[in-house]
DNA sequence: CTGGTCAAAGGGAGTC
DNA sequence: GACTCCCTTTGACCAG
């Protein structure tokens, strides 16, 4: 498993990833980055990339539950009008292709179309097209949730009469609008595709919901929260991970440190063979060895991996000493001549 | 009753 | 100034 931290400098992206971290504009929490390798790197991301950017959708792909895309053709529910196929304005637009959601064969409704044509939305608000028969349909059919059927079915005019009427609602009374599982279904398969909206967009879906053009902004606005509530829930639990290796590593280093101190404190003698020189950087502390000897081996090996050891600055066998600079690092032992 | 979920409201900040 | 986004909070609803 590759895997990189940095705390502090969230600008330069890791080298051995497909695409940088993205992170918000305004993220709160600046000079952060994190990047995964291995188990937890996106490795769909460079064949899964989106049409349109999509902060934290790599990581909400991971965590996100499969969608479901077979919302359509609701079979449950005997028909009375004619199937409609819904077209993702900007998948078609972008892609050259139709998001078919619905009986294949039916009557494509060009939602791009609608909006452009007129503001009046006719096109989608004639009880004959097809637009409105899938927003009947939104309405005909609720939640699959069986508990939720008998109630949900009893305030479907309610719910619709209420969200006719929201805009001129005097707002008393904030009444929970729970929007139906088809209509979450196609928010969430757009946000799959755009996770923000143009007006255009926003106010195509809105009419292909039926909703308000507010409630569809709003609905994103919450997903996207969503969204990055789950990213931070996985950058969370990696750092923690990443936490325990690195406190495991420290253990691991404090015991071969006391280790060599035992080493050092039983074998005296080395420290006077002529032929050694034990260095030490009082800045970094960290210690090289020039000498031919045994002991610079020990003080050299002194990491099992060698992942996070730095390794010794100087491995010739020259008197001088290993640290160029030498107002900064000093001579702890200097060679017998 | 309580905690979780989710739509919605409100406000601050950035962009054009 | 309008618009949008993000963040926080609120309130309704639901399951345990």
């Amino acid at each position: 498993m590759e895997l990189a931290l940095s705390l502090g400098d969230a600008s330069k992206p890791f080298s051995f990833l497909d695409k940088p971290a993205k992170m918000p504009n305004k993220d709160p929490h600046p000079g952060f980055c994190i990047a995964l390798g291995g188990a937890f790197a996106t490795g769909k991301a460079s064949e899964d990339k989106r049409v349109n950017r999509g902060p934290d959708e790599t990581g909400a792909s991971s965590s996100d539950p499969p969608l479901q895309l077979d919302l359509l053709p609701f079979t449950p529910v005997p028909r009375t009008n004619p199937p409609s196929r819904l077209r993702i304005p900007w998948l078609s637009d972008a892609l050259g292709i139709e998001r078919v959601l619905s009986d294949p064969g039916a009557r494509a409704l060009d939602v791009n179309r609608s909006a452009d044509d007129g503001d009046d939305g006719a096109a989608v608000s004639s009880p004959n097209s097809a637009a409105s028969s899938f927003q009947m349909d939104f309405y005909a059919r609720n939640n699959g949730n069986a508990a939720r059927n008998k109630r949900e079915n009893e305030g479907d005019a309610e719910r619709t009469s209420s969200r006719a009427s929201d805009d001129d609602d005097n707002g008393s009374t904030r009444k929970k609008l729970r929007l139906s599982k088809e209509q979450s279904a196609f928010l969430e398969e757009s946000f799959k595709e755009h996770a923000t909206l143009n007006p255009k967009q926003k106010l195509a879906l809105a009419k292909q919901l039926n909703l308000r053009p507010r409630q569809v902004e709003v609905w994103f606005q919450n997903r996207r929260a969503r969204t990055k509530l789950k990213q931070t829930e996985v950058d969370c639990e990696y750092l923690k991970r990443c936490c325990d290796t690195l406190t495991e590593e420290n253990k691991r280093l404090q015991k071969e440190l006391q280790e060599l101190r035992a080493l050092k404190a039983s074998q005296p003698f080395y420290m006077q063979l002529p032929a050694t020189t034990l260095t030490m950087c009082p800045s970094c502390e960290r210690v090289a060895t020039n000498s031919s000897s045994g002991t610079a081996g020990a003080a050299n090996q002194t990491t099992t991996n060698g992942s996070l050891i730095p390794p010794p600055l100087s491995l010739s066998n020259s008197r001088a000493p290993p640290f160029t600079n030498a107002q900064t690092h000093t001579q702890q032992a200097k060679p017998h001549d």
